[in-house]
DNA sequence: AAGCACGGACTACTGTTGTAAACTATAGAT
DNA sequence: ATCTATAGTTTACAACAGTAGTCCGTGCTT
């Protein structure tokens, strides 16, 4: 991920939530309505951060009212993750699983999952 | 974790982070010297910061000179991590983890303690 | 050709964050 | 009792974020 994508907003990350739900470009029209009714927002707020997301290089603008995502969540996930394994956990994703572990968040189902699945990806070394 | 901890930001982060290094209260002094060192902050700027985070519970002022991080390490990391699942893996900790290791975001190093340490806390069943 | 509806660009205003100076109070030294 | 060094408080100011109004252009309607 690039840079300016970085500095995606709290607000502006509502907007990306949206167009993540579609799998191409979606009408203006669609896009406003989504999101007055999930956060009451008014037009000209949509169109202002659809703007900033344009400028971030976060979203691309297909034809005439029709916006795509360019940054996919997928990406913006990993991003975001990473940065917080950084900032929190040392760099240690394992300390993150841990911490998770710890507090209840992962069932014993989904560690035993994790685990399977992580036996498959590694080198057996 | 309340509310008003919840807002702490990037600069004020640094902030805990030396505080969290240390068991118990920290005279501004060092504060201040590690901070000067790692950020190149004035005086008055670290000031500030230790204020605001005051004014938001996370940090308290023991004595004269002496201040104290409330706020745990572990405390904020599992209310962020949450908070990023809750954002980005439509609430699911097992798809963030899966996501770390699906895209090839971790090295191999980090995908082979990470097995490990989830065979070691799995029910082996 | 004129008008209207909608999309896009520009502007605006408030609160917050990053960074810091300046001022005030107080504990310890003399 | 006074002085001084350091701590604590107030104020500052630019950049950015949240939210929105207004104006401009253009394609469709009649």
């Amino acid at each position: 991920m690039n840079e300016l994508a970085g500095k995606i907003q709290e607000s502006e990350l509502e907007v990306m939530r949206v167009l993540w739900g579609c799998e191409d470009a979606l009408p203006l029209s669609e896009i406003r309505k989504k999101l007055h009714e999930k956060c009451g927002w008014e037009d000209s707020t949509i169109k202002t951060l659809l703007k900033r997301l344009q400028t971030k290089g976060a979203v691309e603008l297909v034809s005439r009212g029709f916006y795509r995502a360019v940054l996919t969540e997928q990406e913006y996930g990993e991003w975001a993750s990473h940065r917080m394994i950084d900032r929190l956990y040392h760099g240690s994703a394992k300390r993150l699983v841990a911490s998770l572990i710890g507090y209840g968040s992962l069932s014993q189902e989904d560690i035993a999952e994790l685990r399977d699945y992580l036996k498959e990806v590694s080198d057996d070394d």
